[in-house]
DNA sequence: GGCCCGAGTTGATTTCAGTCAATCGGCAGG
DNA sequence: CCTGCCGATTGACTGAAATCAACTCGGGCC
């Protein structure tokens, strides 16, 4: 089921943002007809990425950011030691690359979980038409901020002590990502490993598999291997703030 | 001391990015003379936060970037229940706002640590100003991707499943961030409580303290309440990867 | 100066998640 | 089809950090 998404999802490739099906949830958000047109002048395909494939890496000097268009990519850091943190999971419509705008070159990677299909967005030119678009340089800064964001939320979720919570929150939110996407936000199936799921909450490979079983017994999920279906929605829910607070509720330093 | 240093500091104040004494640490590096006084016309002075003070809360509509001129700020977001997670601590010459770009209002909260003097940049003239100085525009998207590169090492930082670890990063980068503002980077003033910290790196206050404790009895630091001198640089750097490698170390999922 | 309160420290105990180890099971390649 | 390998699960045990609790200290306020 879900190649076969995929394969539909490439089949429908297009050259052009005004005809690619992912419209609003992606860059153009925003951007009229005739301004559409000079942003598709930017946009350039990029290859297909298989399973494992990397985008870019650790110092490759900055040339373009990059559009999830198919698939799904993880973004990640590894220090001279080896030690990895995963940073993100990036869905389609989702823009990746924004770590080198500082420097001029990547400090991060990104990589695919499975077979993916990216837009390239050369920044030179991208640059050029974002000062001759004002609602492309806004919507571009919108893009950015959601970012931002979805980055805090990844701080509250790794913030919390409860590891129970920790997946809860991972399992809502790619739920309510997924739902954005006009699919389905009751059976997920997850294109990273589980190794992946424990580094990017912080806990241990043998934590994260005993809480989907736990949360399989619980009848919040069923679980089987890479795609979950959430049973009891609301229970999920409840979960994503169980905890008592106690560090945590704190006012002024 | 740092109270001296503090009224340093307002006394330093001027009207004019040019003659700021953040210079280059702050918006205008790279951008010159002419396009500098530019960027002057949408800088307007912020009234000065008494420690404990808010910049902005969660929900407040969008009216600005703001940089931190002198003292410091903590960032967070409040969920419902009352949950605190701190998402960075900033000083002069950062600048925070940037959440509510997305969706045109706030949605986390800023704070001052001690008595802060704030530039308020003002987003509707900002944009206009954006698009006629390329060079500023540029800049401001090196200093948001400034912005997320240090979201990342909060993450990588949490991710530790060494408390010690958390916090010897904590204190380096710490350490890195005063040395860049040409102060010490050895004795070094923690504005923030306890409490801030270990919500910062999600422990309990009880944990920070011990390992405050800790690093001092194995000769790393010297501690004073708010005030840390790192006696032995060499050593805090070591306790920065000292950990063994488990989930961190891996490949494709 | 003295009082009071909250931040911070320290100690005792508990608990949850990490570690080590064994096994399962699905997929890929022969 | 069989085999080998790696991801995933499960179990037993350990240990580090959370929790609960007592107490100190220092700063602000009267």
């Amino acid at each position: 089921m879900v190649s076969e998404a995929n394969i539909f999802d490439l089949n429908q490739l297009r050259r052009s943002c005004s005809s690619c099906a992912l419209g609003e949830l992606c860059l153009p958000a925003g951007i009229d007809r005739t301004d559409l047109d000079r942003l598709d002048t930017t946009v350039r395909d990029k290859r297909t990425l298989d399973r494992g494939g990397t985008l870019y890496r650790d110092g490759d000097p900055f040339e373009a950011l990059y559009v999830v268009r198919s698939g799904s990519l993880k973004t990640f850091v590894q220090d001279e030691s080896g030690d990895v943190q995963i940073l993100g999971f990036h869905l389609p419509g989702e823009i990746v690359g924004f770590d080198a705008l500082a420097l001029n070159r990547h400090v991060s990677q990104a990589e695919a979980l499975e077979r993916s299909s990216i837009c390239e967005l050369p920044y030179g030119r991208m640059q050029q038409v974002v000062s001759e678009v004002p609602a492309l340089q806004r919507q571009l800064m919108r893009v950015i901020s959601r970012e931002v964001i979805e980055e805090h939320r990844h701080l509250v979720m790794m913030g919390r002590q409860q590891a129970q919570e920790q997946l809860a929150i991972f399992l809502k939110s790619l739920a309510d990502r997924y739902q954005r996407l006009q699919r389905d936000g009751i059976a997920l199936s997850l294109p990273m490993s589980r190794y992946d799921i424990a580094n990017y909450l912080g806990l241990a490979v043998e934590t994260v598999s005993r809480l989907f079983s736990r949360l399989e017994e619980m009848g919040v999920l069923e679980v089987n291997r890479k795609s979950v279906r959430i049973l009891r929605s609301d229970l999920l829910a409840s979960l994503c703030h169980s905890g008592t607070t106690s560090t945590k509720r704190h006012g002024a330093g």
